[in-house]
DNA sequence: TCTTGTGAAAACGTTCACAGCA
DNA sequence: TGCTGTGAACGTTTTCACAAGA
C-alpha cells in the first residue's frame, strides 16, 4: 500500500496526540477532536486513518488505546536502527542532548568530527571518531542512517564518502545545503534557515496585501 | 501575485546556488544546471522563475548576477524583523550560535526563559528575561516574530500569552508539538523528530518492498 | 541549435457530501 | 442520532511538450 508523505507526517502527530489522551485517561476520541487539537480537518483525519481498514466505530469514534497501538505498529521498526552523526558542533551537540530525540527506534552509535579536541572523546556517552575513519567505523558498527550536522561546505563531501563506502539507507540532513545522494538513499532535509525565510516572506506578503 | 509555498522554498535554494555560482565566477547558468545541483527538474526551475517575467535568455540561460539580484529583491524585507526566542535550552543556544542563522533580515532582540540561572544574563550577547516579563518586553522591543524553543509541554502556554498581549505576526516553532495560533499569526514548524520518523518509516517501507 | 517560457495534461492531495453502521 | 468510511469533486503542484527567440 502506498501512503502519501503528508499522511505519514500527520500519523506521527496523531500518535503524539493519542499519547496525551492516554495520559489523561481519555478512552474514546472523535476525528473532530483530533483535528481541532492539531489544526487538521476532521475529514482529513478520517481519510488518513481509513487507509488501515475500519478502525473506528461509526456513531462513537476511535478507541484511544486501539488506535494508538495500531498506529504505533505501523511505525515500529524491524530492529533498532543504528545511526551515526557527522559533525558535532553546536547543533549536533544540542540534538544529542535533546529529549525528544530519545527513542527505542534508533541508537546513535558513532560520532564523527575533524576537531582534534573532540576526536577520541566521548560526547553524551558516544565515542567521537576522526572523519577519516568513517568508512571503517560505519561498516564495523553496521550504521544504516546518517545525521549530517556539518557546515554546509563539508556536507556533500562526507555524504559522498559515506554512501560510497558503507551501506547507507537514509540521511537526515541539517546542513543548510542541497545534497545529491545515490538513488537508493532516502534523504530528508531539516533546513532551519529556509523555514525562517519562508515565514518572513509570507509575513511580508501579508502586510503588502498579497503583492510581491 | 500568488506564489505557492513549494515554489518559495525552491526560490531560497536557487539564491543559495547562485551565491555559489557568483563565488566561482560563473556568469551564466541554465535551468538544467540549477536543477541538477538541487535535485529539481529543469522544467520546474523554469516554471518557478517564469512567475517573475522573462528573466532568462532563450538559447543561452540565466545571467547569474541578474537572477541573483532579482530573487534577492523578492526576499528583501521592508525592515529588519525583530525576533524573540522563548526557551534557551540546548537547542535554543545552538541556534543562537549557528552561523547560517545570521542575517540582515532579522535580529534577535530578546530571550526568555524560566531558569533563574539564565534570567538577567546575556547569552550570545542577548539579554535573557523572565518569561513573566514577556508581554512587557515584546511590546517595548516591537517584536513581531517568535522562535519557540521551549519543551513541548510549555509551548502552547507561552504562545497563547505572547499572541494575546503583543502584535505577533509569525512564529517559528521548534517544540515537538502542534500549536494552535490565532488566525492572523503565520506558523511554521520545524519538527526534527517527525522528520526522523518519516525517514525511518520510508526506509522500512522500502526494505519491505512497499508493504506496510 | 540551444534553452527559455508556457499552455495543457497529468499527478497528487484535500475537502465535500452522504451512505453506512453502531 | 452521531460519527465513521469513502467515492467523487475540487484545488494545487508537477511534468510534459513544443512554440518562440537569442
Amino acid at each position: 500500500m502506498r501512503i502519501a508523505e503528508p499522511t505519514v507526517e500527520r500519523l506521527v502527530q496523531y500518535i503524539r496526540f493519542l499519547e496525551r489522551c492516554r495520559e489523561s485517561g481519555k478512552r474514546v476520541v472523535s476525528s473532530q477532536e483530533i483535528g481541532d487539537a492539531l489544526g487538521i480537518k476532521a475529514s482529513q483525519v478520517r481519510k488518513d486513518l481509513s487507509y488501515f481498514g475500519e478502525i473506528g466505530k461509526r456513531g462513537v469514534g476511535y478507541n484511544v488505546e486501539k488506535l494508538y497501538q495500531h498506529l504505533n505498529s505501523i511505525f515500529a521498526p524491524p530492529k533498532t536502527w543504528k545511526i551515526a552523526m557527522i559533525g558535532v558542533g553546536n547543533l549536533g551537540e544540542a540534538l544529542l542532548g535533546y529529549k525528544a530525540f530519545e527513542s527505542e527506534k534508533f541508537r546513535i552509535v558513532a560520532l564523527f568530527d575533524i576537531d582534534p579536541n573532540k576526536i577520541g572523546r566521548k560526547i553524551h556517552g558516544i565515542h567521537c571518531y576522526d572523519v577519516e575513519e568513517m568508512s571503517k567505523v560505519l561498516n564495523e558498527e553496521g550504521v544504516e542512517v546518517l545525521i549530517i550536522t556539518t557546515p554546509a561546505s563539508a556536507a556533500q563531501d562526507v555524504v559522498d564518502r559515506a554512501t560510497s563506502s558503507a551501506p547507507i539507507k537514509g540521511i537526515l540532513n541539517f546542513a543548510p545545503t542541497a545534497l545529491v545522494v545515490p538513488e537508493h538513499v532516502i534523504l530528508y532535509n531539516v533546513d532551519i534557515f529556509i523555514e525562517l525565510e519562508k515565514l518572513l516572506f509570507y509575513i511580508k506578503l501579508k502586510e503588502r496585501g498579497g503583492n510581491i
